[in-house]
DNA sequence: CGAGAGCCTG
DNA sequence: CAGGCTCTCG
């Protein structure tokens, strides 16, 4: 479900478990369930952002995300232990993006400010897409 | 005041 | 992941 949204509302991420009952504890649950792929995500890209600076890359274009990429198996590995879906392409053009604006903002020292993450989660929070329908029939998380 | 983001910690 | 804490926003 990560690979479709990163910033699900709460609403929508409790339709996705329609065998739960959700009280307010299981919900902030939920909640933080998510926040933390999402944490672990960001995390992630950060920290391959840095590492194409010190490997010396030079253009944001030289600086991709593929099914074969270190980066992707890491998150795969993470949000998909099991392998048992296909990631979709959109999922690859975000983390692409996510890369691109994490290795831009660091090579602009924008990292100085404490809050320079903000403007890139306010990007990516815009590239949310809709999750399939049959997300809502099992417990897929 | 309560929900939720974000950050840090265990 | 879960807890805990600060901070923002409706």
């Amino acid at each position: 479900m990560f690979f479709y949204t990163r910033y699900p509302s709460s609403n929508v991420l409790k339709t996705f478990f329609p065998d739960v009952k959700f009280n307010r504890c299981i919900t902030s649950q939920l909640i933080k369930w998510f926040s933390n792929f999402r944490e672990f995500y960001y995390i992630q890209m950060e920290k391959f952002a840095r590492q194409a600076i010190v490997d010396g890359i030079s253009d944001v274009k030289d600086i991709t995300v593929s099914r074969d990429s270190e980066l992707f198996r890491a998150l795969n590995m993470h949000y998909n232990k099991a392998n048992d879906f296909h990631v979709p392409d959109r999922f690859l053009e975000v983390a692409e993006i996510t890369l691109h604006e994490f290795y831009n903002a660091i090579s602009a020292t924008k990292d100085s400010d404490p809050s320079w993450k903000k403007a890139i989660y306010k990007v990516i929070c815009k590239l949310d897409s809709d999750v399939p329908e049959e997300f809502k029939t099992s417990s897929y998380l």
